[in-house]
DNA sequence: CTGTTAGCGCATTCAT
DNA sequence: ATGAATGCGCTAACAG
């Protein structure tokens, strides 16, 4: 059997409530110092570990923080993407998801909070993580789907910080990558060196969600705070051919990694040599980005620093501290072999 | 306040115990239809959810399982590895880590078992597990690693299964994708194409890690069934082009897809074409690796397959049932367009 | 500074 | 078939 504080109490030679303010308080309650010091020897002594269980209950308090992973383990994809997409965005968020939980582990192991993951399915409502598992939510919105499981999980009393969006529900804080400075920074780079006739790539199956149609936005905000006139998104290998031919391109921002190699073979196919005769950059640094194109440059998407961005946010909010309800993480450019100065025609 | 279960006893007209049992009680004990039915609509009227820490503390177990992600947010690789291998190792982590995390979703949420993350920090020893929290470990070892934390933690007093390894300390249950099974199954792709001069590329900064090493025997082994001679291990762009040269090779199994990529680079600008002059495969199936040489083909990595695996064995080992020792998952050839019949010199 | 008392919300005897 | 009593291990008041 495991061994209580009653045990260290006999043990010590003092009270249970004793023990208890000596390894648990937080300093405040006053403790002789040569009590506490036998306390916590006798306790190391005997192996002492603290029941959880016992302490939740009675301080109503878990310290642990539920991560809502919406992307991983979706259950329905292929209904709201076309399969092809889904397989694509399937390998995409768990890239994601993976970076994730890599800032999740980040912040919250500094922190000492573990992290409680739980999955959205089908039949687990929002009342389910208001058992007393978890002191805080922290949801990740997966992109391509709505808003509809972080409309379900804000009703619940608990302290909320969404992931992947700009725009939650009143009293969720949310955080998001900056999808449009992203953008912005990708496109000024190609003016910068002496581009004009740029095009977006993207636009496809992504069309109405909210990161590309951002993506896009910051595209065409580089272009006009730089006097040009954006091109209309370009979808599809051939097309992207086609477009190449007939605006005279010199440089082709895609809205993703994966768009850019795409983009890159079809491009490879016509006979375009990427930097000589198109400069080419995308979005994401996804795995792999280093061997696209022979160096894909891109725009690194910080998802490790926005989920431990999100953890500090939520442990201010459990600690009853105001948090501002829109936090927007920067991404940078990451240049390769893809972008050269545009020399001409 | 939350709603308790004496409150759902007042408004049912019956005893706490007798909610209980009706809630919670596995039908083991015998309670009035009628009162039960009763019960259960007075419970969702008020919203009543268990108190899972009360629940806890009374039945010590908590239906949580602990997943260690030794990889993920791993804290001083470089001085393992080297910084430039450390960042490559980072990437490919990530993203297992997400195949890792998807494979748990499948499997723990379809058996409602949330899924505690914790990180094995520096100074977060093996008894911090053993504070009533989980029923379970599930360890995904870092293959880059030694087995010391695996080790720590197989002191602990709780069923434990860890993945990415097929030799665990006694007691514990290892679950690992069948690397050699999977490289004799490209390699005998390649022998089925009539290639007999097959290189090895790999075993470079990975030399000594059990994953690479076994996936090297595969080679081997796969040749000699042939009657072939297995060529020795070939690493670095450079060393591959002058060994293509000097053994005539007619294909290469990359020991990675980020190798293969590497190699695809080197032999592209050495003037080789792919598939025409040298097949070429990989292993891992990474994201993007339709996009790597046109379309690499290679064995994909049941990562996710595995950990759902080891959530099956570990709430079997909970429930008290025997399990395997050792679980081997296969991989599977995905056929792109990097490999060709070898139609002679 | 330390000990005593009193639960936290629930599941489980054992009566009835 | 149901209810009263008991305690899981711990912390928070309060009294000394």
């Amino acid at each position: 059997m495991r061994v209580t504080i009653k045990e260290v109490a006999a043990a010590a030679e003092v009270s249970a409530a004793t023990v208890s303010k000596v390894l648990s308080g937080r300093g405040a309650y006053a403790v002789h110092a040569l009590t506490a010091e036998r306390v916590r020897r006798v306790a190391a002594e005997l192996g002492y570990v603290p029941d959880m269980a016992a302490k939740h209950l009675r301080t109503r308090r878990t310290g642990q923080l539920g991560v809502v992973l919406e992307a991983v383990g979706a259950s329905e994809p292929e209904s709201l993407l076309g399969a092809e997409a889904a397989q694509h965005a399937a390998a995409l968020r768990r890239t994601f998801d993976g970076a994730i939980m890599a800032g999740l582990s980040g912040a919250a192991r500094e922190r000492r909070v573990p992290a409680l993951v739980v999955y959205p399915g089908g039949d687990m409502p929002a009342r389910h993580y208001l058992d007393g598992r978890v002191d805080g939510l922290i949801v990740s919105c997966d992109p391509l789907r709505g808003h509809a499981l972080l409309q379900a999980l804000s009703s619940a009393p608990l302290p909320l910080v969404a992931l992947w969006t700009g725009q939650a529900p009143a009293g969720v804080c949310a955080v998001d990558v900056d999808h449009q400075s992203g953008a912005a920074q990708a496109t000024q780079h190609l003016l910068g060196l002496g581009h004009t006739r740029i095009a977006f790539y993207g636009g496809g199956t992504h069309g109405g969600v909210e990161h590309f149609r951002r993506r896009e936005a910051g595209y065409r905000q580089a272009m006009r705070a730089a006097g040009l006139r954006p091109y209309a998104a370009v979808h599809g290998g051939a097309e992207l051919v086609g477009a190449v031919r007939r605006f005279q391109f010199s440089a082709v921002f895609a809205e993703t990694d994966l768009g850019a190699a795409a983009a890159y073979q079809a491009l490879s196919a016509a006979g375009y040599r990427v930097p000589d005769d198109l400069s080419l950059i995308g979005f994401d640094d996804v795995q792999g980005a280093e061997y696209i194109a022979g160096g894909l440059s891109t725009v690194y998407h910080p998802a490790a620093e926005m989920a431990a961005a999100g953890i500090g946010l939520l442990l201010e909010r459990c600690a009853g501290r105001p948090v501002p309800p829109r936090t927007q993480i920067a991404p940078r450019l990451i240049l390769r072999r893809t972008t050269r100065r545009w020399s001409g025609p």
